[in-house]
DNA sequence: GTTAGCACTCTCAACTATCGAGTGCTAAAC
DNA sequence: GTTTAGCACTCGATAGTTGAGAGTGCTAAC
């Protein structure tokens, strides 16, 4: 059942009030609005009407009505129109990215923080999935007596490392000949690829170094591992209880509880090249402790196939158009300065 | 003025009482503790005397009293006796360290996120200050046609790293003999020593490398920037919230707030070799949004003279004794596993 | 020195009354 | 036929009242 043109311009007047004051929105001051010139009374008719067909709630019978998921879906998906980004905004957005050194994780985790300050919401990133993270350079070496370092180079620009203190006291020449297999033999190859016959190739190459092999597996697996988890950073929690509607504590708790869970926040966060920014709205969520919250996100792009997120989370009542069009700026130009591109006038 | 054996035998029970049961302690309950056998009427007597020495406080004519920052602080310096760890939580918090990578950043990350979920309180852990950080090994290599990364091994285990994208194309052959250089004049080194002359040896035993030099005075400087601010971490925002003192949302807030600000914990928390657990107890925190919080922290040792912290945040109303055991068995312990140390009995 | 008794104080929770914003419906106006 | 004014009604929020209970300090007895 379609809205004629008057409902979804009363709907979209709800939304943006409720967004705006956080109370209920009466007849009569949705009627002092600009740009809604009709009576109290029309107006009541029709947000009556809305109501029957779940556009709007009611907290109870005395209040004004209050836009329920429904209304919120509708509003992103037709009614709203995208927030101009000012270029003060835009510049700010990218002196925080132009400056920071170039490696991933701490991009992402200072990105992150900048985009909780920028939005005042809670903010998080995700990067990329590990499945298809290439292997661009290995490199061992002692440290000390007893121990040696193991750097990983990946695509994108990732360098992971460990410190491993095996059992026996490792040779530098034999890491230098090992290294050289690693590079020779697993370059180019994704991390889940690797299979038994690529390590026999490396210890027949290098027999020598076929007791460091065991530590570089496990490294590997450990790296793996953290692409699931470790890579989900969170910032801003403290915006979290600047809304109104978490005034209620417990709400807020179990929500932070929630959150400050990676794995929960990587599992809702599944790139998708074709919508480059999703909205979660309140029940949409699976999950219990985001019923009565949303959840936008951004998906952003390193080179060609490579998607991470971010996305920010509050109550259902966001500005979702002041920050859908944050999130896909800051997105795009987040893919851009991970991929290296070269700055361009924008 | 110092108190008799009574008085502090009831401000320890005060203290116990009101840490366990968050309610002002009355004469009647008090008198009601097993091993404390006076009636209730001569408590009411010592509690009077310990509200006017400064001890207590009532927080209105007739409720019960409850301890003073001076009243915790007597606490924690003479009257609680040192919780003993259990078995099975020394034994937990070894494996948390145990199967981590042993590189610092992470480890500092999961390390954090393990004592907010063994204290149930929010913690945070601060990596060793920069200035007495040694380089290790220094390595350069191209990645693509149009970059090349810098990883930097220092001592204790941090590998740091970048990628650079120098408006030339970087030349395999430079900057290998480039590293070998860094290596040679370099290692051993602190960061802050590093000086011009130094500088000047590299470049002209690899004069091909010179127009690299910036990139990696640059990334020295940011390096040793990101000690102080980024290698602050905080986990357990959400046990915050679990604490009936923080029902106020307000206060709540603007404690997450200050915490979210890494610098403001790095400011307060120096290391100190001498004692090995701090307390920092409401008003004697400078910072006015930790007016009503207390902070908990130890010094934990990598090797001889390197000092990092960890810390737990609360409300005044901490439970000092279980606390002040956790963070000193968990620094000592990290330090261990941070050195590299071997395994030992404990 | 310790304890029982007692009048007093002050918070908290429950209850009540009142207020007002907002509603839906009906009938008049456009 | 659509829009608007009028009106009785509903129901949450707010403020004021009251009683119960916990805890106190003081005094006098043990």
């Amino acid at each position: 059942m379609e809205l004629d043109a008057r409902k979804k311009r009363i709907l979209k007047a709800v939304v943006e009030d409720y967004i705006q004051n956080v109370e209920p929105v009466g007849s009569k001051s949705l009627a002092e609005r600009p740009g809604l010139d009709f009576s109290p009374a029309t107006l009541r008719n029709e947000m009556a009407e809305l109501t029957r067909q779940g556009y709007l709630e009611q907290p109870h019978t005395s209040a004004g009505r209050v836009p329920s998921p429904l209304g919120y879906r509708l509003y992103v998906n037709e009614l709203m129109h995208r927030h101009q980004l000012s270029l003060s905004e835009m510049e700010s957005i990218n002196a925080s990215l132009r400056l920071k050194m170039l490696e991933l994780d701490n991009l992402l985790a200072e990105a992150g923080q900048f985009l909780a300050s920028l939005t005042q919401y809670t903010a998080y990133t995700l990067a990329p999935r590990a499945d298809t993270v290439r292997i661009i350079r290995f490199d061992l070496f002692a440290a000390g007596a007893d121990a040696f370092i193991i750097v990983l180079v990946t695509q994108p620009a990732v360098v992971k490392n460990k410190l491993c203190r095996p059992p026996f006291a490792p040779e530098e020449d034999t890491l230098r000949q090992l290294s050289l297999s690693l590079n020779l033999y697993l370059v180019g190859l994704c991390v889940s690829e690797l299979g038994e016959a690529h390590w026999e190739a490396v210890a027949a190459r290098t027999p020598d170094g076929r007791p460091y092999i065991p530590f570089i597996v496990e490294f590997l697996q450990e790296t793996e591992r953290s692409f699931d988890t470790r890579e989900v950073m969170l910032s801003g929690q403290s915006h979290l209880l600047s809304h109104p509607e978490y005034r209620d504590i417990l709400k807020a708790r179990r929500l932070l509880e929630y959150l400050s869970d990676r794995r929960e926040l990587s599992k809702i966060s599944t790139p998708d090249p074709a919508t480059p920014v999703r909205f979660v709205i309140g029940p949409e969520n699976v999950n219990e402790a985001l019923q009565d919250a949303s959840v936008i996100m951004a998906t952003y792009h390193i080179g060609d196939n490579l998607q991470g997120m971010i996305g920010v989370v509050g109550p259902t009542r966001m500005d979702y158009a002041r920050l859908s069009s944050h999130l896909s700026y800051f997105a795009q130009r987040l893919g851009h300065y991970l991929s290296g591109e070269e700055e361009e006038s924008t």
